[in-house]
RNA sequence: GCGCUCUUAGCUCAGCUGGAUAGAGCAUCGGUUUUCUAAACCGAGGGUCGGAGGUUCGAAUCCUCCAGAGCGCGCCA
């Protein structure tokens, strides 16, 4: 139940009942009308815009309009209590506590469904995240997309659609190709005792080469590691297998597991780039042409040469962008272009890609091929996450891949924890650079919102328990004929604020007003929670070890929501601390 | 040079599908514990929402310009 949906409806429905009668006048467009969550300072519970929507096209003031539809609006509704206009022309509503009553019944009733959002057709979406090259394991750079990829697809979930989450598998090109080189002469050094060459910057130095090639080594002793060429392919294989149980092992420490690993040689071998690009070459998006040099400082080398391009400038990009290099292989761009062509075969309503601020700049581009395949605009999203700044004993802390000097993502989660990794890591927009400070986050873990949240999901748990009941359990009441006083109702209103966070952190794709509301309710219990200490009346267990229905109610209402909420987050409600 | 993102309290950030007197946490100062778990609470101080215009009854929120910060601008992935 959304109760600002539930008014906006009634209002809009009296509106237009007031313009048949011809006593009030609308505009064509009536979506400038909201109900919203009032300034706690009005003493009310919620407010509406509509008295200054409809001014203009009645040519009287707001407050005018106002005075007329409060007399409709408390005609039409037994649950009011009192309906007052404040300047400039907004209407506030204040319920009688009846409806807090019929609001928890209706709660209670949808359970672990409460704040889905009812009024969206159910989509299918394809989630593509991470999609971190599968030479190594993940480091915390790879983290924060990971996490948002994740918790955008548990908040689609949970308003019940179909959502399926990939990881595309760059497995073709030169990266790869240094990668499985790199293996190769660790594989050397161990077999034929020959140094690795330290000094060539296109190698991977890192000391989980040395693992891969040992497990490598171990697994496949009928390869002969004489000749790189001979062996290559396979070599290459091996590797990127390696690097992907890595992957899985770090992404599943993280809680994500993802549906699909689509591998980029599989796109190829496939044919799957041909068949797009002459899909795309009929409808002239593909061109033999001549790209200029960019326009940063090194263009010396550049050499302009006819290639095969897409004409991403048809879609607003600065240039047009090249599908084969000189040696006739595909770019990384080309093999993009039919993955993407894949998923659109695949049915999906809406596509969705996560990525890194790194890969900002690529968005044109891609979301141009999709136009110009799907012939519709808006059908893949891309999310972008920003950078994670780390900062270890107060100082800036630069990874760099030469000396192997990663925080990897075992080290995250070994120090800091995997729900506290996640919670921290959501709790900022995606838009913003997020400072993730390992020495503050690890010391004083107790201050972490994470805890704050938990510990009062932990709270209610010990009032459930130290009643002889259990917090999961359903509660069966007959009447809902509560008296909640003020605070109470105030944490109500709080809840009943929960289904409009899920609607907007789903439309905007914004996770991080997920915990951002569970930590301000459960600020609200906190400070409700210890109001108990002075008054008796205002703790849940009476003195002879007894819970009235009316605090259970209220209890289990506060529970669900955070519960829910730390559910698509992915992180644990423990009942104990 | 061009593109994307950001600029809100001393610090880190919410708030941005336009609404009323702009909110948290940390830090600072002062209080609360024989208790349903103090991993908590209560109170105080702290603001030219980067700057300038514009749209609007109304702008932190939308538009334009400017400044600063970050990221990117390959035939790398």
């Amino acid at each position: 139940m959304n109760i600002f949906d539930l008014y906006l409806e009634k209002i809009i429905k009296i509106v237009k009942e007031a313009n048949q009668n011809k006593t009030i006048e609308i505009p064509e467009m009536l979506n400038g009308i909201n109900v919203d969550i009032p300034p706690t300072q009005f003493n009310c519970d919620i407010s509406t815009n509509v008295a200054m929507v409809l001014a203009k096209p009645n040519k009287k003031s707001p407050i005018d309009i106002a005075k007329h539809l409060v007399d409709l609006i408390k005609k039409s509704d037994d649950q009011i209590e009192d309906i007052s206009i404040a300047k400039p022309g907004f209407i506030n509503i204040k319920f009688k506590k009846s409806f807090w009553n019929i609001f928890l019944k209706e709660l209670i009733f949808e359970g672990k469904n409460f704040g889905t959002n009812k009024k969206i057709t159910k989509k299918k979406y394809l989630i593509e995240f991470v999609s971190a090259n599968p030479t190594g394991p993940l480091h915390v750079g790879h983290c924060r997309g990971a996490i948002l990829g994740d918790v955008l697809s548990n908040l689609l979930l949970f308003n019940n659609h179909n959502v399926s989450k990939e990881y595309y598998v760059n497995d073709y090109g030169n990266q790869i190709l240094h990668f499985s080189k790199s293996v190769y002469f660790r594989i050397r050094e161990i077999v034929y005792n020959e140094t690795f060459p330290i000094n060539n910057s296109d190698l991977y130095p890192g000391d989980y080469v040395i693992d891969i090639a040992k497990n490598i080594i171990k697994n496949n002793k009928d390869l002969d590691f004489d000749n790189f060429e001979k062996i290559s392919s396979k070599l290459t294989k091996l590797s990127v297998e390696e690097s992907l149980k890595l992957i899985r092992f770090n992404l599943k420490n993280l809680g994500i597991i993802h549906d699909k690993f689509i591998r980029e040689t599989d796109i190829v071998n496939n044919k799957e780039v041909e068949k797009t690009i002459s899909k795309l070459k009929k409808n002239n998006f593909v061109y033999e042409g001549k790209i200029k040099a960019p326009e940063n400082e090194k263009t010396s080398h550049w050499t302009e040469r006819d290639q095969l391009l897409f004409k991403s400038t048809d879609f607003g990009d600065d240039k047009d962008r090249a599908l084969q290099k000189a040696d006739k292989s595909w770019t990384y761009f080309a093999s993009d272009v039919a993955y993407h062509n894949n998923k659109l075969e695949r049915k999906y309503d809406i596509l969705i890609n996560i990525l890194g601020a790194d890969h900002a700049g690529y968005i044109k581009r891609i979301t141009s091929v999709v136009e110009a395949i799907s012939g519709k605009k808006n059908k893949l999203i891309c999310k972008v996450s920003q950078l994670v700044k780390l900062i270890k004993d107060n100082k800036p802390f630069k990874m760099s891949k030469r000396k192997g000097d990663y925080i990897t993502i075992e080290d995250l989660i070994d120090e800091v924890g995997k729900d506290a990794t996640r919670f921290i890591m959501l709790n900022r927009s995606s838009d913003v650079e997020l400072d993730f400070d390992f020495t503050k986050v690890k010391e004083k873990s107790r201050e972490n919102p994470l805890y704050y949240v938990q510990y009062c999901y932990t709270r209610i748990s010990s009032v459930f328990r130290n009643v002889g009941k259990k917090i999961s359990d359903d509660i069966k009441i007959k009447d809902y004929k509560f008296n909640y006083t003020d605070k109470e109702i105030k944490i109500l209103k709080k809840i009943s604020e929960w289904p409009r966070c899920i609607e907007i952190a789903s439309s905007k794709l914004e996770p991080h007003r997920i915990p951002v509301y569970l930590y301000e309710l459960a600020s609200e219990f906190h400070s409700y929670w210890n109001m108990g200490k002075e008054d008796e009346t205002k703790r849940f267990i009476t003195s002879d070890k007894k819970i009235s229905d009316e605090k259970l109610v209220f209890l289990k209402a506060v529970s669900n929501v955070i519960k829910s909420g730390m559910k698509i987050l992915n992180v644990e409600t423990p009942e104990k601390m």
